[in-house]
DNA sequence: CCTGGTACCTACTCGCGAGTAAGACTACTC
DNA sequence: GAGTAGTCTTACTCGCGAGTAGGTACCAGG
């Protein structure tokens, strides 16, 4: 029984899993370009050709990544905001969806919002329609409940900042990992609903009486 | 006379300042890996080796340009922002100031906001030290003018927040950029202030009478 | 007019990594 | 047990781009 020999013998879906999972763990500690396929193939305990057979070239598998990281995060995001409620309820059950997505899955974080961001090619596409999603569900939550009458143009600049504001917190975030998920949710919370205004006066946003 | 012959002769200053004009140039185009000495030497009517006789190694030119870029920026900050004024109105002019700068040198502002933040490398250290600058300025601000005493962590977690709300935003920007700087400012200024929870009721934040 | 120093060049080396050719092993079917 | 479909491998090619060797033009001062 040799250690290393030849990978015992597996249906494609299987592989194709795992090629992936490697593939998700591999771009995200090097970026894509530093990533060779030829770590990501030993990483998933298989040979380069089965990536190219499996995944195609380097580009698509990269992109299959993005894609399949970036629904399975909207997907818990959309598990967990709870529609048919105040505006500060659904964002509130939002934002701690969403940092609770990013304290596990840190790579899927990283492999999402690092790196794709930064090759501005074909990725950017599958990024730029998350993001576009993220955008245009809180952009519909601030158009829905807002009295003044808010150009499209305005309510997607806000809900961009927004956005990006949750993006760059969940990045600190990395760097002070002993922050509790709530602890901070609740701080963008209460930055993007009281605004520092209040804040510097003491007022506080609480979630309304436990269920 | 030669269209493409020897080039002519200059001091080394000049040369260094036009190589880094180039470099800068590509990089933001390009991106880090995807830059060639090739191309930016070219760019910069060159040929490769006095890139490296002058500016060294790939990695430390491009270091080098973060530096240069970034001290720009936090500069022409510097210059923007009243001190000894109201924390809003402070706030606000490192707003202006900053989406002013954004909005000429484009170029700058990719090179060192998309680029840098993906190359986890020797380059993140220069980005991080200009970014924690930005985010400890803003944390200054925040922790001198409230009353109700935050913990450090929580000032820098905010501070983080907003500035990388300003960055989202100065990137949407970037997609939009028919909108004047002065009102993507104003709308960050707003949401950071005063909060959506203030905003949907129609109550906005504006600066205080004009000068 | 030589001597050195500085700006500047052409023309390489050389490693790394994407992608492939060609086949070997296994398992299922008839 | 022969065909065939799918899994998996070793061992390459090949271009691109970082970095360099070894010069050439130009300008001081002696």
């Amino acid at each position: 029984m040799r250690t290393e020999g030849r990978a015992k013998r597996l249906p494609r879906a299987v592989r194709e899993r795992q090629i992936m999972d490697a593939a998700v763990d591999v771009f995200s500690r090097l970026g894509f370009h530093s990533a060779s396929m030829d770590e990501i193939s030993e990483v998933a305990g298989i040979s380069k050709p089965m990536l190219y057979a499996y995944l195609g070239s380097k580009e698509e598998l990269f992109a299959t990544c993005i894609r399949r990281e970036a629904t399975r995060m909207m997907e818990a995001i959309a598990t967990g905001v709870e529609p048919d409620q105040e505006p500060d309820v659904q964002l509130w059950s939002g934002l701690r969806a969403f940092f609770g997505f990013v304290g596990e899955n840190r790579a899927s974080w990283q492999v999402l919002h690092r790196q794709a961001s930064a090759q501005g090619g074909p990725f950017a596409v599958e990024l730029t329609d998350m993001r576009g999603r993220a955008v245009s569900l809180v952009a519909a939550l601030l158009t829905q409940s807002t009295k003044a009458p808010a150009t499209k143009l305005e309510a997607e600049s806000l809900a961009a900042a927004l956005v990006g504001a949750g993006e760059s917190l969940a990045d600190w975030w990395l760097d002070h990992p002993e922050e509790p998920a709530g602890v901070v949710a609740a701080r963008l919370m209460n930055l993007v609903w009281m605004g520092f205004g209040n804040l510097v006066d003491g007022n506080v946003w609480h979630p309304p009486s436990r269920r």
